[in-house]
DNA sequence: CAAACACATGAACACTTGTTCATATGTTAA
DNA sequence: TTAACATATGAACAAGTGTTCATGTGTTTG
């Protein structure tokens, strides 16, 4: 059997050999990003976590394009492209604009590019080792 | 009935009204990164694309912990937790020393922290409008 | 007006994914 | 060695996701 004391000093080598306390978990805990602005995030990078969204992303990057055009491009119905432009939109990742009988889409912002190539880099350095 | 050279011209109307001919589609086409590399793109930014793996990162911003602790922060199961993990690992977002029973995660690189910082940025300059 | 066209959308289905539960592996202490 | 501990892992299940198919909406043309 155990004492108090004994326990304590237990608790007290295993803190040590950790080198963490309750406390220094409770500000970690403190210091993460709301839930609510993680799973805003999660949402946002789901939306690069599709190739075909991916495809249309990078396609969009060499200019506006409309629905049949890029269903063309990536050899895809335009009906599955129309969903994904919807899922796009929704999350502020790409513009559109009718005209006519066409709509025409293209990038939201940089943010969009400059998130794509911060991915790519992360692979290819991988690679390189 | 409509004759060929009708049709000719038909399509090079239609073709001017998109300013896309079929030799720029073809292009553009070229123009995208291969197929494989877009699958492993997307792969990637799965990882990002779920709140418990972005929370577990945050944390792991602030120094290296083991996997209770994590457990511990979230407030999850240490199986669910390690599951994570062992995704995070297999595509070179976190790096792990063993010592003793413990296992101790930490961030693989700096991309991990740009990548959700871009995100961050997007997210929060919507959010002024 | 009707027909053709470009795109959007809802339902359904197969497929993927995150968690839980039970258990296995590996390390340390008694 | 056995017991306790920290972590890893496999199976299973619910929940989420991407595509297809059918159809709806809005625009232009004849």
């Amino acid at each position: 059997m155990m004492t108090v004391l004994e326990k304590m000093a237990c608790e007290a080598r295993e803190e040590s050999t950790c080198q963490m306390t309750e406390d220094m978990l409770a500000e970690i805990k403190e210091n993460l990003p709301p839930p609510e602005l993680l799973t805003d995030l999660a949402d946002l990078y789901k939306m690069f976590g599709d190739s075909t969204r991916l495809s249309i992303l990078s396609a969009l990057r060499q200019g506006e394009l409309c629905v049949m055009h890029l269903a063309e491009i990536l050899n895809m119905t335009q009906s599955a492209i129309s969903h994904q432009l919807r899922a796009l939109r929704a999350n502020n990742l790409v513009r559109y604009r009718r005209e006519g009988k066409l709509s025409y889409y293209c990038l939201a912002d940089e943010h969009v590019e400059t998130i794509i190539d911060m991915g790519l880099e992360h692979i290819l350095e991988e690679r390189v080792y």
